[in-house]
DNA sequence: GGCATTAACTGGAATGGTTCAAGAAAACGA
DNA sequence: TCGTTTTCTTGAACCATTCCAGTTAATGCC
């Protein structure tokens, strides 16, 4: 099914940008509304902010696009959906990567008690450091929000 | 240790407000800034925003107090820190709960593939609904941001 | 293909949580 | 007690996101 077809079927109409939303989405990383409206703008010209985030949220509503929000990061899209795989996050340059899910539906984990809530999901975000990072020396955290007092 | 010990061992200053912080967290429940705020002020009279926010900081690098994030809350503050338990976030009120971890330290758990990262932590978020509300009906979720399209 | 319906988009303003900046006050070591 | 340095104050700014009202355009039906 192509993006046309499964707007369609998720009863969206189907737009250039979206279809750009969608595509942009699945060609890059784990990107944010910011950068998503960028990548649309290039392929076809002028569309307005809103219109961005009022597609992102359809998308979403409409299980075409996942949104994860990892802690010091705006909200950040991805085209893969259907399974329920996890995340690396990098501390420093706050780079985003899949890492699959063992289990593969959510949810993937049972926490050792409940406290009487009906749970849906698992969401595992591992944090670390990339290997750019890595080489790149020991430079402070940056995506550790809350971590620097005004005064350091 | 009390509150002032742990403040001067972190090489922090000992105010009012910032014990005020320590004791507001330590018995409410995943307070946000604003709600620290609230209940600091309740304590001591006058505390700025930006004061609150400072010490949060403080407080968080030293290690004294823990910064969950779950995507569409402001961020929380618990003053559980030294272990490596998980939370329960329901998806209607938002509100949080503590689980314990089954290892206990971090990183609690092993991604299958690590992708050149170097871990240090598993954060885990378990999101469901929890007892009150799903006593209280089937009412949508409101803690599942971007999935609302303005035309619905 | 033309037309009505209504979803989608536009521009502009507003919001909430958080941070920046510069100066005043207070905690601590000598 | 005094000087240094951190912390707190006020006030403005910031960013991601949302709200609003009006316009445009995709779709279903004739």
């Amino acid at each position: 099914m192509d993006d046309a077809a499964a707007l369609r079927a998720a009863g969206l109409r189907v737009t250039a940008s979206r279809l750009a939303i969608l595509d942009a989405i699945r060609l890059g990383n784990h990107l944010d509304a910011d950068r998503v409206a960028r990548a649309v703008r290039e392929r076809v010209g002028h569309v307005s902010t809103q219109a961005v985030y009022d597609s992102l949220h359809a998308l979403t509503g409409a299980g075409l696009l996942r949104r994860i929000e990892p802690a010091g990061s705006p909200a950040r899209y991805e085209a893969r959906v259907g399974d329920n795989h996890h995340h690396l996050v990098c501390r420093r340059c706050g780079e985003v990567t899949d890492v699959d899910c063992v289990t593969g539906r959510a949810p993937c984990l049972e926490p050792s008690q409940t406290h009487g809530y009906d749970i849906d999901e698992a969401e595992v975000v591992f944090w670390g450091v990339c290997p750019e990072c890595r080489s790149a020396g020991a430079a402070p955290d940056a995506r550790t929000p809350g971590a620097t007092p005004r005064g350091a």
